[in-house]
DNA sequence: CGAAAATTTGACATGACTCAACTGGAGTGG
DNA sequence: CCACTCCAGTTGAGTCATGTCAAATTTTCG
């Protein structure tokens, strides 16, 4: 279990910064990150919120060791459990049950993201409504403008669907 | 290798049909086909068209054992190189460098739906320019009423779009 | 308390959809 | 070889969802 590491971050910390290259993978134990990148355009666009239980990294620069395009940032006071990809890859080696693990969570996630992507087709309405019921108390932990990048509308926009909603 | 087994399929043939379970991953060596699922409103929206060298198959369907929720269907007469769950599970259990190859394989996978799922959120006109580049001939291979499906987008306006670019 | 940041509101613009009509090519049968 | 049908693709009018921009308001926090 030399490979575990338990980390804090504070708010605003970051876990990975946009060009290095990224060379952890983060359990989150608690507390909630976004993953983000920047587009052309100059603004931030929100890929994930991960909190509790759910696990964080830019994963083609882990697997391919380029420079990452996200970056992942600490939203609350975090804790998680780290694991280093070289060592990692030694226990690899030594335990195959991990290497099976391993495979397993990455096909689970596989089936998340698409799921997810599924879902980010749909109607405005539709994904904000999906949101607030996959990621309970989401909207009192996150600001609306970040929900409103991550749901890929203006956080004006936002404003109206809310207001319609209630 | 006696878990892998060449497999044809005449146009319009099922390699997988929803609500069965998905118990074969398929390596297209000659073809083309697509993945495809029925929305609530009856029309059909394809998710994916998978050509030479690549794989397709039911993700949650083949993992968690459970009815598939999307069909898979040869677009051309097609090749593939498939391999059945049991006896992959238990190749994995005799050689490790084979699960070590699939895990590295479902982490590229999920890399590149990730990149997918990002220029799916980009505009019609760029989701349209980025599918004709990174499959070429597709247009060729493929009616417009099914890219129309795949880029989200009704064909009508796939065929303003065209006409504007040109 | 006051300044800065976040949210809301409203007017207007645009992207994309719906529906209906039309065009044009690919069979098909006489 | 023609007439007919069928289906994919195109065109156009009207509509709805969502974006842009600027201003007003509310909230947060030093």
């Amino acid at each position: 279990m030399s490979f575990l590491q338990i980390r804090t971050f504070k708010k605003g910390d970051y876990l990975l910064q946009a060009g290095k290259i990224c060379s952890h993978k983060h359990f989150i134990l608690e507390g909630l990150v976004k993953t983000s990148y920047l587009e052309d355009s100059g603004t931030e666009r929100i890929v994930q919120f991960a909190l509790e239980n759910w696990w964080v990294l830019d994963w083609e620069s882990f697997v391919h060791e380029k420079p990452a395009t996200t970056s992942i940032q600490a939203l609350e006071a975090t804790r998680t459990l780290t694991i280093d990809k070289a060592s990692l890859e030694d226990a690899y080696q030594k335990i195959p049950k991990l290497e099976s693990l391993f495979r397993k969570i990455t096909e689970n996630w596989l089936i998340a993201v698409q799921r997810n992507k599924k879902y980010m087709m749909a109607s405005s309405q539709v994904r904000y409504n999906t949101l607030v019921k996959s990621l309970p108390n989401i909207v009192q932990r996150v600001p609306q403008y970040m929900l409103a990048s991550y749901l890929d509308i203006t956080p004006e926009y936002l404003s109206e669907l809310r207001k319609k909603h209630s």
